[in-house]
RNA sequence: GCCUCUUUAGCUCAGCUGGUUAGAGCGCCGGACUGUUAAUCCGUAGGUCCUAGGUUCAAGUCCUAGAAGGGGCGCCA
């Protein structure tokens, strides 16, 4: 192909009078003489301007939504207010017709529901293009963090042998033919046939293995795609969905939560400083959509206004026996019109969640050491021998978007800890050999990435911030 | 997994207590338009009323079952 010049370079340093020559997806054609080009490398569109008595009458015809067009001209200040610069065309060359008579998408407003059944296309959307664009921003973003902190990158197993790893549900992986699977004298599958010579998974988390990385490298992060075969239909719950996973060796529980604050705030700021545009698109979205609905069910405040708020604000850390009882001296609790009890020892429910942090706060919640009973073994036993080193961040809207903890180091209270929740030893031998060779107190924690770019682009539904979300009973494209 | 709502034109929806040829806006197609910004204006076409049974003189409308989708909740990130 010829060279092309990307529209966001075009916008971003015009050089005035020159020939550019660009290719992009016609996003409007108004009053047969004004295209909006879009090429994907920028929110902005560019305005190519058409004298129709130069081109071939059958030519301008086939300029038609979402085809595909290169366009040669120069390119000079604007007349219109729309826009600083436009291409008046000089060449027009229509790389790819689209037959609108059979194309799903449309110059109107769609919904979500509807694009996301013609994934393939929704990409070409405003709002899913700024989406996609924020999304590799946020895993840039995420690495070069990690990077500039000295946090090595470490790929932790797909696939795994491991069945302990107490994050839910997980997806067998087998190449046993379904129809045949070989059975031991005892009737059961016969797992050490299979592939692997064990019975082995999808990763539920990266955790147990990063702790094998901090424990000799310092500092690690996984970041990779996890799995979970919970019957979740929500929209904050994927059945495949990307996690982050950074895990520090000679750190506690405030290192942690320090460091899960600093690392949100990066990713906000990172967003806030190189994507303005796209952040303007969605935040207008937003409040488009919010016109039709009551005050007191809109959002307190506009996207940017939010993610500026966040970044230049604390997060509030309570731990959940304070958060307990603040629940029980709320508004909501005394007049009944909370749903789930709230009691010491019962796990904090997503509308006590959303008390805490939009009620109550209106900022991020770090909730930390919550009772042992409801969280996993390997969070480390407190002083009251009643509460773990917990702790879980929770955003406006989404809820949790981080949960961590600092590690048991302790062998003896591990294992004892394994026993209460039914772990055989041997399952994880090589866990347990780290805190008897050179262990230390160490801490980690889990970020939904899709999370948090759902709480970035203000996106309401986890679906709609995956290219091709898989959740139960859809699996498509 | 539980609760709830929805399913009518390409899209978004209206269609009352069952009653003749099922409607609108937008889109498509055709036409007009050389400064538009969700362009505008005029015109045409377009329907297995989700599926299968049932009630009735008569079903888009009522009943039963099923399917697909949305929202809420649980599980979690």
């Amino acid at each position: 192909m010829s060279r092309r010049t990307e529209i966001a370079d075009v916008l971003a340093a015009p050089k005035l009078n020159e020939t550019v020559t660009v290719m992009g997806w016609v996003r409007a054609f108004r009053s047969n003489r004004f295209i909006a080009l879009n090429d994907g490398s920028s929110a902005k569109n560019l305005q190519v301007v058409v004298d129709q008595e130069k081109f071939d009458e059958e030519l301008i015809r086939k300029v038609g939504f979402h085809s595909s067009i290169k366009v040669t001209g120069q390119l000079v200040e604007s007349m219109g207010a729309g826009q600083a610069v436009e291409v008046h065309a000089d060449q027009i060359e229509v790389l790819g017709e689209t037959n609108l008579d059979k194309y799903p998408l449309q110059p109107k407003r769609q919904t979500m529901e509807f694009l996301r059944e013609n994934a393939h296309f929704r990409m070409r959307t405003n709002t899913f293009s700024s989406v996609f664009r924020i999304r590799h921003a946020v895993a840039f973003a995420v690495n070069e963090y990690f990077h500039k902190n000295r946090f090595y990158y470490m790929h932790t197993p797909i696939i795994t042998g491991s069945d302990a790893e107490g994050a839910g549900e997980m997806f067998r992986v087998t190449n046993f033919d379904p129809e045949n699977m070989p059975k031991g004298e005892d009737g059961q599958i016969d797992w050490a046939q299979d592939f692997f010579g064990k019975a082995t998974n999808l990763t539920v988390s990266g955790q147990l293995q990063a702790e094998i990385g901090a424990l000799a490298m310092g500092k690690v992060y996984t970041f990779g795609p996890t799995f979970r075969a919970e019957n979740s239909n929500t929209s904050r719950h994927l059945a495949e969905f990307w996690m982050i996973e950074p895990e520090i060796a000679f750190g506690d529980l405030e290192d942690d939560m320090d460091l899960a604050e600093d690392f949100s705030k990066y990713l906000i700021n990172y967003i806030l400083d190189n994507y303005m545009d796209d952040l303007e698109f969605l935040d207008k979205r937003i409040q488009d959509m919010e016109k039709n609905m009551k005050k007191e069910e809109r959002r307190p405040m506009g996207l940017i206004e939010m993610l500026k708020f966040v970044v230049d604000n604390d997060f509030e850390r309570i731990t959940y026996t304070d958060a307990v009882n603040m629940l029980r001296n709320s508004k909501p609790y005394k007049k009944g019109r909370f749903e789930f009890p709230v009691e010491w020892g019962k796990d904090l429910q997503a509308e006590h969640e959303r008390w805490l942090v939009e009620k109550k706060f209106q900022k991020p919640v770090i909730v930390t050491d919550y009772p042992k009973e409801i969280k996993a073994f390997y969070m480390r036993m407190n002083d009251d021998d009643k509460t773990v080193a917990a702790m879980d961040v929770l955003f406006p809207y989404i809820g949790e978007v981080i949960g961590g903890s600092q590690r048991e180091e302790r062998l003896d209270v591990l294992v004892s800890r394994m026993k209460d929740f039914g772990i055989e030893e041997e399952e994880l031998w090589w866990y347990l050999d780290l805190r008897k060779f050179g262990g230390n107190p160490h801490a980690g924690f889990g970020m939904g990435f899709e999370r948090m770019v759902q709480f970035i682009t203000g996106m309401g539904n986890i679906r709609d911030v995956i290219p091709f979300p898989r959740t139960p009973k859809s699996a498509e494209f």
